[in-house]
RNA sequence: GCGGGUGUAGCUCAGUUGGUUAGAGCGCACGCCUGAUAAGCGUGAGGUCCCCAGUUCAAGUCUGGGCAUCCGCACCA
């Protein structure tokens, strides 16, 4: 035993941790030390590695969510630094947009923009700008609480003049390359508020709703030229009465076949084939049938015509168009077509060149005939009454669908055409396709399923919004809307207006500012669109932008900046974040904008239903972080399932995979550290790994296989698959079985210290915690400043800024692995017959019979037999033949070999195999012979030795067992000497269980009295030297005695605590 | 309605190019072990591998069709 006034080699352990304590020291000690920076610092020559901060509003807290989110961000980046990259990380805000104008208009309790104009757009504009800071400080605890390295010190926010300078800097290029224009597009409105709404709006607001469902006749006009009678008609099907009106023109399937059919009245009606049944009924006559692409450019007869006379006069109107959008679902596959309020309608009638009238103002009431300045859909009744009085009501009924409605006041919404400037993404729509194919997206069916589905289906890119606080659109236009000029500087600004302070630094680019400036050019006045830009844009734009390039900072853009190695987020933002990257870095600078990217699924909480408000269920982050720590959280997120599952969270869930990690690290850890501060070992004299001891060995190659595991999985953005293999390690190699195996190794006797055990451990205890790095930042700092710092001064001073382990092949031992599996088995196998037969683990038993799967394998059990003897508690280990007398044999084709070679007769040659002597084929296989089987009519089978499996049962009166191949068998044979020992046992027990309670010290000496009687006594008496050693007792006495009681097998021990020269401590 | 994901033990999840008797952890019951451990080991109960068909000597695995569930999209007139 060593004495203790000598320095420990490591800061003692404590048992139990508060880990959220220890956590808020690593996270004073990172500050204080500046080691995020410095691991920027330390990487700056080396290769670039560029990691894109998807940027928050700061308007909300901060929740679950982005703990996960954050989890799979934070991980590559690290482990990227610790391989030598300089992994720059710069914090982002997202800072305009509908959402934080809505806040604040509720905050002020303002209800439309009209009321939002008359509070003043720039007292309006500065509550937004405050209000998207609101929880800054929030997030910044938050961040730095997690162990979320970014630098929020140097965060880009898309409100700052250069971030949107630079944006106007990529809508110029845009332009330039002909990818903007003006034009108008059918948007969801809501005519209550004025104002369009997003799709994410839209989506919140759905309602169930009662809506007409009618049928009516559009008469031909020369029905004729189609070989039709007169009074022929298209049968057209509308929902929407209140815009026939407007109507300008009915769309058909160009593939679709149509028929012309009479109906009951004997009407001649024309309709897609497919709905004649369920229309006309079974007993339609059919006239004539066409395909859709006959029936192009048909002429009809409108139901109404006024809003034509007044706006459409001269312009194409009223017939038939083809467009592929009609389906045959419901309906008659003929679509009435009014182009202000629907986007289909609108593309067919551009292409056909007919009037986009606007019969409905923006504040939803209609402009002509009986029912001007009704509302929209108000008007529905009047015109059904209409209809019916000019007889061209085929039909009608009500039904009840799901419409969308405005989620702010419950207006149903309108679909309508305003003026916007659009990019025309779906030029380059291949060009788009064929960047996403090399984009490396985890998990990959989004790349062909959900996000190549949107790409599939683009539409061009609304980029304007008629609201306040955005980036302001960068386009000046003549009064008359004629010609227009695109701004990409703000020194191009202050020169056409003649306004050098617009490159100063007050110079606040926002509106209602930017409104005030115009310029004369060419003769003509131009003033700012009244436009602020989708925000998404704003967000998309974040690879230049954050650098305010290209006006600065053009080296750390262009020389591997851009594109990004790797981002994440949550999978919502597949049409958000991920898309508009997508899109603006293809179109302005022809390349994808990440290379790889993680897509995270929903977080449910424990039960597995969505957390809402609503439902109370919502998780605080902050109790997980206080309860088990912000490292158990985010090894939660790795370990429960693949980043794109849906990810059920609550304490107990964190509990269970902080208990199966973290615990059991900790107290291998300790364990390891309790007995080096008791043995001081020299580390750096154990001898080389390949004199060590075959379990240290094997543990040595079990840790590189670790490290090439690990890193592999991580290069694949395998999060899950990599964490687990951490964590089988440590629970299972580790824990499970070097340290419980090894255990008294590190108890050293009379001096002598196991260095190849301490070695073995330490390097294994090292391994980990470097590879648990980016993983469990705090945990890993922590043992690493004890585990390596403590003895090494010289090796880096934070894990954070270590370098990431590497294998070393010479370790790796594949036999040597394999042997200690079998090893693993048997003893298991052991365990399972002592538990099934009631052999109690004490008990020694005189011998121990073993076969493994092959002679070889049952040979290097052989190696290993003291610890499988110490394992199973038996005096002897006897090696069985393949074939030994003990067992019966059973026999199993060999499946993958016989399939490829019998193919149909398979189900044959297992009969037959069946019908066989086993023992007799037995002898076969073990010979290495041909051998002839035959089925029970006759068929035979030449099979060779490898064909066939070879099972040996243990047959009935053995305590054994047999599984896969291996086989175990105990001689229970038990001699009095025997029973004695096992006793001896049980009291070492009985006595270190009250050494335990007593509160004794691991090393304290005792002086030990006995009261047995019987067996125990003569047991005690004859392993009285064993008792006193593995108890430390410097005493034995038979008889009662004062000191600490404990109730041991047969009597009682008295225990009293001896100070170091040997005297009773009074205590 | 359309598109995508998921479906394996009570719960959380593995399950490789189709191949021998489908696994682990948690939970439950019983037992064992224990001076590193909030732990460990063993046994047991618990499975129509969502269902139906097909391909194949052989399907949890491949194909087709359904069902359930989650997500996305959708005024489909």
């Amino acid at each position: 035993m060593t004495t203790t006034d000598q320095k420990p080699l490591f800061q003692p352990v404590q048992q139990n941790p508060k880990f959220p304590a220890l956590e808020e020291q690593t996270l004073q000690w990172w500050t204080e030390r500046g080691i995020f920076e410095r691991s920027l610092k330390q990487t700056e020559s080396g290769p670039r590695y560029s990691f894109y901060e998807g940027p928050p509003t700061a308007n909300g807290q901060p929740g679950v969510h982005h703990v996960q989110a954050r989890s799979f961000k934070d991980l590559f980046p690290r482990f990227k630094t610790m391989q030598g990259y300089h992994v720059p990380r710069k914090a982002g805000w997202d800072t305009h947009g509908l959402p934080v104008e809505i806040g604040v208009e509720k905050k002020l309790g303002l209800n439309s923009k009209r009321e939002v104009e008359a509070y003043g757009i720039d007292r309006f504009n500065a509550e937004c700008r405050q209000s998207v800071f609101a929880y800054e400080g929030e997030w910044r605890k938050f961040t730095e609480r997690m162990g979320y390295w970014v630098d929020l010190d140097d965060a880009y926010m898309t409100l700052n003049k250069d971030y949107i300078e630079s944006i106007w800097w990529s809508v110029k290029q845009l332009q330039d390359k002909g990818l903007l224009y003006k034009g108008f597009r059918v948007a969801p409105y809501c005519p209550k508020d004025g104002t369009t709404l997003s799709n994410a709006e839209v989506s919140e607001g759905y309602k169930d709703i009662q809506d007409p469902s009618i049928y009516v006749t559009f008469d031909l006009t020369d029905p004729r030229k189609l070989s039709l009678e007169d009074g022929a008609a298209f049968l057209v099907w509308t929902t929407t009465p209140w815009t026939l009106p407007y109507n300008v023109g009915v769309a058909i399937h160009p593939d679709f076949e149509y028929v012309a059919a009479k109906d009951k009245d004997g009407k001649v009606v024309i309709l897609a084939r497919s709905l004649l049944t369920e229309v006309l009924g079974k007993d339609a006559e059919v006239v004539k049938t066409f395909r859709g692409s006959e029936l192009e450019r048909v002429p009809y007869s409108p139901p109404f015509t006024e809003a034509y006379d007044a706006e459409g006069e001269g312009k194409t109107v009223w017939m038939s168009g083809l467009d592929t959008y009609v389906s045959d679902a419901d309906g008659t596959g003929i679509v009435h077509t009014a182009p202000a309020f629907g986007e289909d309608d609108m593309r067919l009638s551009r292409n056909y060149g007919f009037p986009v009238i606007v019969g409905v103002d923006e504040t939803g009431k209609h402009r002509f005939g009986p029912w001007k300045g009704v509302f929209f859909r108000d008007a529905n009744q009047d015109i059904i009454r209409d209809l019916r009085a000019r007889g061209v009501m085929w039909k009608e009924k009500n039904f009840v669908h799901s419409y969308p409605h405005c989620w702010r006041c419950g207006t149903p919404l309108m679909y309508y055409a305003t003026e916007s400037w659009y990019l025309n993404n779906t030029s380059i729509k291949a060009r788009l396709i064929e960047l996403n194919q090399s984009i490396d997206w985890h998990p990959p069916h989004i790349r062909n399923g959900r996000y190549g589905g949107w790409l599939e289906n683009l539409i061009d890119w609304n980029l304007s919004r008629s609201r306040y606080w955005g980036t302001p659109l960068p386009i000046w236009e003549t009064v008359d809307g004629s010609k227009y000029k695109v701004i990409g500087s703000y020194g191009e600004l202050a020169e056409l207006s003649g306004r050098p302070e617009l490159t100063g630094p007050d110079f606040d680019p926002h509106r209602p500012f930017i409104d005030d400036i115009t310029f004369e050019f060419e003769g003509e006045s131009y003033r700012r669109v009244p436009y602020v830009m989708d925000v998404w844009y704003d967000s998309g734009s974040m690879p230049f932008a954050q650098h305010h390039y290209p006006f600065e900072n053009k080296e750390q853009f262009e020389q591997g900046g851009f594109p990004a190695d790797f981002i994440a987020e949550a999978i919502d933002q597949t049409r958000g974040w991920f898309n508009s990257l997508h899109q603006i870095g293809t179109m302005v600078f022809d390349s994808v904008a990440y290379k790889s990217v993680i897509c995270s699924g929903h977080i449910l909480d424990e039960k597995g239903l969505k957390m809402s408000k609503s439902k109370g269920n919502i998780v605080n982050p902050w109790d997980v972080f206080e309860q088990y720590g912000a490292d158990a959280a985010r090894w939660y997120m790795y370990v429960s399932a693949p980043p794109e599952l849906s990810r059920r969270f609550g304490m107990n869930l964190v509990g269970e995979a902080f208990r199966s990690y973290f615990l059991t690290l900790w107290n291998t850890y300790s364990f390891f550290v309790l007995y080096a501060n008791l043995d001081q070992p020299e580390l750096s004299a154990a001898p080389p790994v390949s004199e060590r001891p075959e379990v240290d060995r094997w543990l040595m190659a079990k840790l590189q296989t670790l490290i090439a595991t690990v890193t592999e999985r991580l290069e694949n953005y395998d999060p899950t698959g990599s964490s687990r293999a951490l964590q089988d390690f440590v629970t299972e190699d580790l824990s499970n079985w070097y340290v419980r195996r090894n255990r008294r190794r590190f108890y050293s006797k009379d001096g002598a210290v196991d260095l190849s055990a301490y070695a073995t451990l330490h390097a294994a205890l090292k391994t980990v915690t470097l590879l648990t790095a980016p993983f469990t930042p705090f945990l890993a700092e922590t043992l690493y400043q004890n585990l390596v710092r403590s003895v090494d001064a010289s090796a880096p001073e934070s894990v954070h800024l270590a370098s990431w382990p590497v294998v070393d092949a010479a370790l790796s031992a594949p036999a040597l692995v394999g042997e200690m599996d079998a090893v693993l088995r048997v003893v298991s196998l052991g365990r399972a017959v002592r538990g099934q037969t009631g052999l109690r683990q004490r008990q020694p038993l005189p011998r121990v019979m073993l076969r493994a799967r092959s002679g070889e394998m049952t040979q290097a059990l052989g190696r290993f037999a003291e610890q499988i003897k110490e394992e199973l508690n038996v005096k002897e280990v006897e090696l069985l033949g393949q074939y030994a007398e003990l067992v019966s044999y059973q026999l199993r084709p060999n499946l993958p070999l016989l399939g490829k070679k019998f193919g149909k007769a398979v189900p044959q040659v297992r009969a037959a195999l069946l019908a066989a002597d086993a023992a007799e084929i037995a002898r076969f296989v073990r010979d290495g012979q041909q051998f002839e089987v035959t089925t029970p009519d006759g068929q035979r089978f030449e099979l060779g030795p490898d064909e066939v499996l070879v099972d040996a049962k243990s047959p009935e009166g053995f305590a054994a067992m047999e599984e896969a191949g291996y086989l175990v068998a105990f001689d229970t044979a038990l001699t009095r000497e025997l029973e004695l020992e096992g006793l001896a046992r049980d009291l070492v027990r009985g006595i270190q269980d009250g050494r335990k309670k007593a509160g004794f010290e691991v090393s304290d000496r005792i002086s030990l009295h006995l009261e047995l009687s019987g067996d125990a006594r003569d047991a005690a008496e004859a392993w009285q030297e064993y008792l006193m050693s593995e108890t430390l007792a410097e005493t034995l006495v038979f008889g009662p005695a004062s000191g600490f009681a404990a109730e041991v097998e047969g009597g009682t021990a008295y225990l009293e605590k001896l100070a170091p020269d040997g005297e009773v401590l009074s205590e």
